[in-house]
DNA sequence: AAGACCTCCAACCGCGGAACG
DNA sequence: ACGTTCCGCGGTTGGAGGTCT
């Protein structure tokens, strides 16, 4: 009896952006499914909530990561684990979506970094051959929850591999800031200022749809 | 020039917990 | 106490754009 409404997904338009808004800053950011129902819009509640968190919420920052912003992440992370949206309370204008994209690249990359260099200067234990691949070991890296485990190579069994400790290394808290003062340096030398790269066309675009509405005419 | 590959991020999904009737 | 609705979280996916070969 319900007809069933075809829900639209997928990337949002700048007009339901428009509309979204409109409706936000009409009643609140409560309330999603009744939001979605009488926008008119044809997204579930939750579409418009997460459209609303994540991106047009105008208390957000858009943009690269400060290296702040970086360090208090690692940080952080390093304290709750993978508990994003509770490192994005403590970081203002971060969606918690932001820092789970963001630890996932970066940290991805890390891993890749750090294989690069155990490949580069073996270490005893190490041999050309492994049951573990490089995407398990990436896995280990950057998803266990605040602890960075690098799967030793070289271990014998690949049976074994569930056992924690033993053929576990802890990625410590040092080696990660040394990477990122490494970071630091090289983007110095590019003389590329993070702190300027966040877009002004967002601003302005951001800006503009909210000025852009005559809000005291709906009130 | 063009196809393959990679990176980044917006958006979706499933689930659990809180709030409400 | 129980069922339903709503909200928020963490994990995952898909596509656009950039880079490499």
């Amino acid at each position: 009896m319900v007809q069933e409404e075809i829900m639209r997904r997928g990337p949002w338009t700048e007009e339901e952006d428009v509309q979204l808004l409109f409706y936000v800053k009409l009643f609140g950011d409560r309330r999603w499914d009744f939001l979605a129902k009488v926008s008119g819009l044809k997204r579930t509640g939750k579409s418009c909530r997460l459209r609303w968190v994540n991106y047009l919420n105008p208390d957000l920052k858009h943009g690269k990561m400060t290296p702040q912003e970086e360090r208090l992440v690692l940080e952080l992370h390093s304290k709750w684990g993978n508990r994003w949206s509770r490192i994005a309370r403590k970081i203002p204008g971060r969606t918690d979506n932001e820092i789970k994209n963001y630890w996932r690249t970066h940290m991805r990359k890390k891993a890749q970094e750090q294989r690069k260099k155990s490949s580069i200067s073996p270490s005893s234990s190490s041999s050309s051959s492994s049951s573990i691949t490089h995407e398990e070991n990436e896995r280990n890296f950057y998803d266990t929850g605040g602890i960075k485990l690098l799967q030793l190579e070289g271990e014998k069994k690949s049976s074994d591999q569930e056992q924690h400790g033993k053929s576990m290394k802890v990625y410590s808290m040092d080696e990660i800031w040394k990477d990122i003062e490494l970071l630091e340096e090289n983007e110095e030398k590019m003389n590329k200022p993070i702190m300027g790269s966040i877009s002004p066309l967002w601003d302005y675009s951001l800006d503009s749809l909210w000025k852009d509405f005559d809000w005291s005419s709906f009130r």
